[in-house]
Formats: C-alpha cells, structure tokens, sequence
DNA sequence: GCCAACGTTGGC
DNA sequence: GCCAACGTTGGC
C-alpha cells in the first residue's frame, strides 16, 4: 500500500455520456478520453491506487457532485488514443510510449443528496476550490482532503460511511 | 444558444 | 517564439 496517505479528486463526467448511475451499473470502468496534459499527469503521476475522487457531473441540470468512486488500477495506456474509429484517436501516440493515460475507477457511493455546484459555491468552507472558479476546465482536479469531507457531509455520507463502502 | 476561458495549431 | 484563429469545455 502507499507511504504517504490518500489524495483526494475531482473527476467530470457528463451524465448523458457517462454518470454515476452507469459507474453503479458497471462497478469498475476504465477512465479513459482525457486529452488534457494537466489532467493526463494527474493519472499518470499523481494518482495512487486506493485515492478517493469526487464524481462531478458536469454539463448536467444541475452540475454538481454525484457521488464517490475509488481509483482502482495503476496508471494504463488509454486505448481509445490507438482506435482510429474513436474521437479520441490520436495518431501520434505510440504505444510503446502512450500519450494518453487511464485509469480503473470503481464505484463507492451515490449521494443521497446530490451537491450542486451551486451550494459548493455558496458554502464558506469550500472557498478556493478550483471547481468553483468561473470559466475552469480542468476535468480532474486535486481537492483538499477537508474539501473532500465536507462535501460527502454535504452529499449526505459521514466520513465513516464512505470509508466503510470504499474498502467493501 | 450564448459566450467566457482556456488549450492547441500553424503561419510567419 | 509570437500570436491570431480555431476548437473545446462547461456554466448559464
């Protein structure tokens, strides 16, 4: 296991592609289609099997977090990068040495109550966080671990419960 | 649908 | 290396 404690995500999802409903469904799913640098070190180096993330619903009515999922894999090869058939296809990603990388997430919990970006905003002890900042993009963002707790609190989850349902 | 905020691309 | 044009993200 790790030296150093859990880190703490945000990772976006439009529901429409991919929710939390569907990450439930399936248990465990690769998180693939990130073709942003920053957010591409965060899976690559950042990450550490067993961290936390927040799953964020974005383009949605509302946006906001949905639940909790669990990295569940070392860094991988994002394999949509080498099919030619998919958007994210990028000819110059050698597989020998990917471009692109993904992770196994697997699903942890819903919120009972769904935590709009809206109330994120509005709560005092959120200040700072990227997620919140106008016009960010940033699709996997680090959150500070008081961040974190807060916002499953929010969500409707004690510290103990998500604790509990991440190591089932 | 609009548009702000970026990130990427490509001409020079 | 600069920067304008373009594309994407994502809230509203």
């Amino acid at each position: 296991m790790s030296k150093r404690g859990k880190q703490f995500w945000l990772m976006k999802s439009e529901p429409d592609v991919y929710g939390i409903a569907d990450l439930e469904r399936d248990g465990q799913e690769p998180w693939n289609g990130i073709r942003n640098y920053q957010a591409r070190n965060f899976l690559r180096d950042a990450m550490e099997e067993g961290d936390l993330a927040l799953f964020y619903h974005s383009n949605a009515t509302p946006p906001g977090v949905a639940g909790v999922m669990r990295v569940d894999s070392g860094p991988e090869a994002d394999g949509l990068a080498f099919d030619a058939d998919s958007k994210y296809y990028d000819p110059k990603s050698d597989p020998e040495d990917p471009t692109w990388i993904q992770r196994q997430v697997a699903f942890v919990a819903v919120f009972p109550d769904f935590v709009p970006l809206a109330d994120l905003r509005e709560d005092p002890e959120l200040e700072g966080m990227l997620v919140t900042r106008k016009g960010q993009r940033l699709s996997i963002q680090p959150v500070e671990e008081t961040h974190f707790w807060r916002i499953c609190r929010k969500g409707g989850l004690t510290k103990k419960a998500v604790l509990e349902k991440s190591t089932q």
